[in-house]
DNA sequence: GTTTTTACTTGATTAATATCAACCCAAAGG
DNA sequence: CCTTTGGGTTGATATTAATCAAGTAAAAAC
């Protein structure tokens, strides 16, 4: 592991609290890995043998059944992944694959699970994080099972307009591939609802979103806090990173 | 509170591992109510007072968008729900209404969320119930989303079979209107897809569950046990309670 | 015991979404 | 440079699911 990779990590909820020795301990144990685009870097069904970290690129977890697969969230820098999984000793429930050049701090999962019984700001970390993450999943299905696939899309592009800090123009954050599955939708649907949407406030072209009609979107998409806001804390120096597709 | 619910409540994983004086802590500040049928005890948004453990009854627990409105799960004794909002102290993202006449024990969430800084074996059962509860989620979320309605309710009658300790006839345990909402669909679709399941291997007959081709409805139904699993551990007795729509 | 309510069912229709097929275009690779 | 690949779009069609409208049966209320 690169000495600069440390603080990135320290930086985290997840270990900003535990005590320094804990800490170095954990990290003494875990280490870096750089991955290249498209690489399979878990499959669900697997033990989880580790807690994933992402430091550079970004990684896709997407979930297989019979011969379909969907996307299930879009993981960027500074975070992490599976951490329930490696709590419960459990096989993970999604894989997981490299979409760019991805470097990833392993962290084993048995260290992990010694380290919280150990360290009370530790466990209370990893609670606030589960408990973020449940919330996050339930958000997400109140989305699937109560909006059409085109409210999914409006309130999509409206909540990605906020986490840009509220601009009417932006650019989307992945491929309109990776959104559509995201959103429970085929590529095919997702582009003709991006059409459709023009009538209703907002234009995106190529990854361009130009939103030109906020009342009007606003008036489809009905945002709600108890569906499309974010469970993480905001950062002190307000510097949140927009994580997309969280 | 009774003196009889005492014990109900110790026996739960969340309870279980703690110590005596703090769990009576918890208790002294904690009481007992009887809810009518039919009665909305949480509204979703409302702030996170209590954890609820339902010791008696059934309790729906529902989310609401726009003028819809779908069941997330069904609570049956004994267990609790929505410690990631109390967690948190974040508000709740989904409302609970009584199924029956339904005895509850309210656990203040400030006193919780001060008692598992306090008593590590606690906070590591908090740290398992919510990867598990979040687990359990996104079973639920990779179901919706890689499975057309009827494959859902083909899984549903499979998996319920296997809860009610692989019989091939069983009953149902909720109302058909609330099993449909929690499949995402109409309870018209639900209705015309169980007739048609009678092709594939399985008889609904009013709340009657017969299953008559286990092998062709499990061609169907793909059991997947990464997706139609439970999270909660089973217990030592072997009497873990098919927690019904969990 | 009768009325009322509510769950459930069935049929007809409409709306939403997926699938299939063709094509465009830009980026990557040779 | 050309070729190939893969994302994206569009149109036609098929499938799936929701909606609308009756109607039945059983339970709850009076």
């Amino acid at each position: 592991m690169r000495p600069e990779d440390l603080p990135e990590i320290r930086h985290l909820h997840l270990f900003r609290d535990m005590s320094q020795a804990n800490f170095e301990t954990l990290m003494s144990s875990s280490y870096a890995q750089n991955f290249p685009p498209g690489l399979d870097m878990v499959r669900q069904g697997d033990p989880s043998d580790f807690l994933h970290i992402v430091l550079e690129g970004a990684v896709e977890l997407y979930a297989k059944w019979a011969d379909r697969e969907c996307t299930m969230a879009v993981v960027r820098p500074v975070s992490t992944f599976i951490l329930a999984a490696c709590i419960r000793d459990a096989p993970y429930l999604m894989s997981a694959r490299t979409l760019e050049r991805t470097r990833i701090v392993l962290v084993p999962a048995s260290d992990l699970r010694a380290m919280f019984r150990r360290d009370t700001e530790f466990s209370v970390a990893i609670i606030n994080e589960l408990a973020a993450g449940y919330r996050s999943v339930v958000r997400s299905a109140k989305s699937l099972k109560l909006r059409t696939s085109r409210e999914r899309v409006a309130s999509f592009l409206l909540t990605q307009s906020m986490l840009a800090g509220g601009t009417s123009s932006y650019t989307l954050p992945v491929e309109k591939r990776l959104l559509a599955s995201y959103l429970g939708m085929t590529p095919e649907n997702l582009s003709r609802t991006l059409r459709l949407l023009e009538a209703d406030g907002v234009k995106v072209d190529g990854a361009r979103v130009i939103i030109t009609d906020r009342a009007k979107l606003t008036a489809l998409a009905k945002p709600d806090k108890l569906i499309d806001a974010s469970e993480t804390a905001i950062d002190q120096t307000g510097s949140s990173l927009p994580r997309a597709l969280e």
